[in-house]
DNA sequence: GAGTGGTCTAGACCACGGC
DNA sequence: CCGTGGTCTAGACCACTCT
């Protein structure tokens, strides 16, 4: 099906990437778009909405829209697995499970995935590959309803939210990150090829399902200089994207 | 102005805090509520927007919304200032200018800047506090544009975003924020109260006026424990917020 | 098949910016 | 003051979920 608002964002974005409409400029009004697509100014307003909510232009009453960015922006709005955003980026991801083993849930993890203290959950450890470089290391733990499927995904799998859609049916379309900085332990020195005690930006996660049951939750260690977490903020919508650094 | 979208955006953020839908149940269906508010399903729909952007609630094509979190959320898609944000979670914000002296931008600031290259900008050294004590170390370039009012600003200034809106009308609407880890230098490490080499969470972030103008740019390094980034996405929206650590 | 959210229309009025 | 974006309405059709 088309979608007109879609489509429009996505001209819109073009022109701005190709500088028609450069950084600080204004973009027409709502109502000359409108006409010129030959739509009503609410289906044009959705379209404005993707590119604010994107962080790529701004908005005040009264005034014309300007130019915030022109970066090119890609699939702002997706929550991107690791290696979707890796593909975007043009590089290889890789993936391999170093250990894998079901234990009972203790307390804080059954809080965490809405389970039922002693229940079953799947531990995970996981390195994370960017062109063959070791980029971060995940130790997630799986709710029990989900580990059999994730048993059953090869070691060295590619992506496993696509696969656990693909297999499974499980959609993890939700997420809350906490991201700070801790000091290397001895695993993680080990597998990400760095010093015990240098820096990594640290993740811990919670995603879930469209209906908020979570799937898993994840400690994810991040090697400085292979990734870096871009976040675009405004008075209106805070969007986020894992991007390569500059 | 009475925002019809905005008070019943508030009313069922109440009503999900307050437990009346927890997580993982139904909201009831747009027109039922619609109705029930005396409102179109337009209005209706901005409101669970909102909420959307937020993180609390999720939807799906064909059933009904479901709530994902139930966290008290205070304003989730504003942009605000470690001042506003400090405040908010009932902590004392605080700030010491080390350092500050004009120079001339080098190219990559220019860049960064929208300045040309040689124009003036400042150089601050800031610490900022939480309750006294330092929690994160702010190296700032301010465009010489907007230096003067910089510099008028009190050295223990507790808000420079507010402060530079009330005495200069300048307002910090957007930003780009990218996050990785670096060991502390010896300056991080004298400031923070770390050991040089400790792990930092470092923030480099340029601040836009609405009309995308950039204002500043900056590297700031959060002593960890301090502070923790909190990020909610979805395949929606992704708002971002600062919380202090659990 | 009934109900739900996603899309879209063609109007209207208001608050704000800038001339 | 006019043009702009922000809000709101009352309809309509479609894609999807669930039973």
């Amino acid at each position: 099906m088309i979608r007109r608002h879609q489509q429009i964002a996505e001209e819109l974005r073009v022109a701005i990437a190709e500088g028609t409409y450069p950084v600080g400029s204004e973009l027409p009004s709502e109502s000359e778009l409108a006409l010129a697509h030959g739509v009503s100014r609410g289906t044009l307003r959705q379209a404005f909405g993707t590119l604010q909510s994107e962080g790529l232009i701004g908005s005040r009453q009264g005034a014309r829209r300007t130019v915030l960015s022109t970066t090119p922006s890609q699939s702002f709005t997706e929550l991107r697995s690791f290696a979707q955003w890796a593909r975007a980026g043009g590089r290889t991801p890789g993936g391999l499970v170093l250990r894998s083993r079901r234990a009972k849930a203790t307390e804080a993890q059954a809080a965490q995935l809405h389970l039922a203290p002693g229940d079953t959950v799947l531990h995970v450890l996981r390195v994370r590959t960017l062109d063959g470089e070791p980029a971060l290391l995940e130790r997630t733990v799986y709710a029990g309803w989900a580990a059999a499927a994730v048993e059953r995904l090869p070691d060295d799998c590619e992506s496993v939210t696509q696969s656990l859609y693909d297999e499974a049916r499980v959609l993890m379309s939700h997420g809350e990150h906490h991201l700070d900085a801790i000091a290397a332990g001895t695993t993680d020195a080990r597998e990400l090829a760095v010093r015990r005690g240098s820096p990594l930006l640290r993740v811990r996660r919670t995603t879930t399902t469209p209906d908020g049951r979570p799937v898993e939750t994840s400690d994810d260690r991040y090697k400085p200089g292979s990734v870096v977490f871009t976040v675009r903020n405004s008075v209106q919508a805070n969007p986020l994207v894992r991007t390569t650094p500059d």
